[in-house]
DNA sequence: TTCTTGACGTGAAACGTTTCACGGTTTATG
DNA sequence: CATAAACCGTGAAACGTTTCACGTCAAGAA
């Protein structure tokens, strides 16, 4: 509890008729004798003394705290993310402070500086701009899928190559012949744009040509579609694909009822698979907005965690990934 | 930078050639004299010096932080909410600490307790126990939705009694004749119980009878659901209803799923208004899920944190509701 | 009995700020 | 020109911990 005059470590000094020393040892676990131990627990309780977060950090320069910095929360797949890492920190009695930074390469800075004020002793980010070269080399961080160069800043992914050759892999399995893929890529580099190469090389491995739309940011998004489904139909107005892996489960979504309105059938004509795996209202027994290639979010959050708190960060892997699944969404044949 | 040896106040003021308190001053912005200002600022540049929270908290017994007590983050409304209550505070400086306690009450509680040890200035809570006895009479602290006994703590929600009133107003404007109540309750009182007390003054008001299904909790929703839909069978299958209030969007959706397999078209047999205002994929541009009461989450995280800095924390409103408005999102003619 | 050793309680120093009483200098006033 | 008032830089004290060198005491060995 908060009130102005907290009693101290000295007043249960006082209170328990021993030193402060002794006090600071019962608190922290280390060895006193069982008489003196029982005086001083006996103290505590008797005054409902809690400690003093800004003594001892100011003592230790440990806080306990972790920051996460990442664009937003209403993202269901960062909010997930949130949640899972707020869980792991909480399980080794940790706690979370939050940076929202919308993507903005400032704010991220400025975000970061906020963390390092306070503190923090560890910052997990997925950040839009670089924020290697702000981090002091005794600041442990983490970084969830963006790759910086010139930094080795460990990384925890999910393995989009592969989760991509699997998305084509079962659009072939449910009988598509010409899988297109719908693409998005951010000017900031990471592992997502690893997604692309696994559907190259999925093409070329089951001799497919490859055929995708590429856009660059979400501004235009349904133009862009629209633009790149005409340039697919054939005079009867079929479609030259009867697949698509889209680049998220959001862009999937969108596709998906861009074919609807256009009276294409789903999955009769055209079969779709996303990637990430968003659950409707975040309910993770419920159901996805489209058959996708999940992410292991909660283990991605609790790797990110385990891997910030390791002991020996000299002997790191510079780059963790994590496998996928596929998970039956509607827009596919199962 | 988090280095070992971070420079301190007494470094600044050695190299700028001051005393420690010009060095205070200049970093709290206190009056001081131009040239010593610059002195200061300069060395300040040089060192790269930054204040050390812990050693100011520890003075002050203030943090800059804010709790925030949240069930999860998954849930797309908490998601909204937690994203606007760290905007909220970041605009003004402040820090979120996030705290998600699963809505189990032992959590809650040791969450709290986090929160105070963390010396956090105020607590944003939304809880599913009653945390307002834990509270010391000098912890600001604002609580959403929630009521508890016994307890003067300002409370801040959305205008639930209006809410289902425009529910069944809108329903009624669309053309509906029986309206219909598909309820969620939580063992903890709050404001979203009075959707209920709106919808029964609305079926007075237009001479309605009331109609509903109240349901505990969520574990068997889909048999109780089935259950009540049965029973609104006649003969030949038609409903004896043609609109539905739900309590929340996920309600809402989940009907509407369930009349739509069992053959029933929305919204030609069915109009269906729900709670909420949830955006898929949380893209506030985006479509919602049903049509649905929206609750003004951005205005609702401003006003908690407003009212949890208000100066004169004497004279607080106990209760502030806020406006929600009606929106189209597919389960109504318009 | 005497000495050594180990166990453990003690309390002062230090962490890096903010605050405030103090005093020196400058400016305004009569 | 003398005095008061205003201004502002100074540095010691205090915030509540942790740490560690020191002292005390009991047990075991010779």
């Amino acid at each position: 509890m908060n009130r102005k005059n907290a009693p101290t470590m000295k007043d249960v000094a006082r209170e328990a008729g021993v030193a402060l020393g002794t006090v600071s040892k019962v608190i922290n676990g280390l060895p006193v004798g069982d008489l003196y131990r029982e005086k001083v627990e006996a103290a505590i309780k008797a005054l409902d003394y809690e400690v003093n977060t800004y003594a001892r950090g100011l003592k230790t320069q440990k806080s306990n705290l972790i920051a996460l910095i990442i664009p937003n929360t209403t993202n269901p797949f960062f909010a997930a993310f949130t949640d899972h890492i707020e869980g792991a920190l909480y399980k080794r009695g940790l706690k979370l402070l939050l940076c929202c930074a919308d993507g903005i390469p400032e704010k991220e800075v400025s975000c970061l500086s906020m963390a390092t004020q306070n503190k923090v002793d560890g910052v997990i980010a997925l950040t839009y701009s670089d924020i290697g070269k702000y981090i002091g080399k005794d600041l442990p961080i983490v970084v969830f899928d963006r790759f910086f160069e010139n930094h080795v800043i460990p990384r925890v992914a999910s393995d989009n190559f592969a989760g991509a050759c699997l998305a084509i892999e079962k659009l072939l399995e449910f009988g598509c012949r010409h899988p297109v893929y719908i693409r998005f890529h951010s000017v900031f580099p990471g592992e997502s744009d690893k997604r692309k190469d696994g559907y190259l090389y999925a093409c070329s491995k089951h001799g497919l040509e490859p055929d995708y739309l590429d856009m660059l940011d979400n501004e235009d998004m349904l133009a862009q579609m629209k633009s790149f489904l005409d340039k697919h139909k054939r005079a009867d107005n079929t479609l030259t694909f009867d697949g698509v892996f889209a680049h998220t489960d959001f862009h999937g979504y969108t596709f998906s009822k861009l074919l609807r309105q256009e009276g294409y059938r789903i999955p009769e004509d055209v079969q779709i698979i996303a990637f990430d795996g968003i659950h409707k209202f975040g309910n993770e027994e419920g159901e996805l907005f489209v058959s996708s290639i999940c992410q292991p979010v909660r283990q991605l959050a609790e790797k990110c965690v385990e891997i910030l708190l390791a002991q020996d960060r000299s002997a790191l892997p510079s780059l963790t990934l994590l496998p996928v699944s596929y998970q039956y969404g509607g827009t596919t044949i199962k």
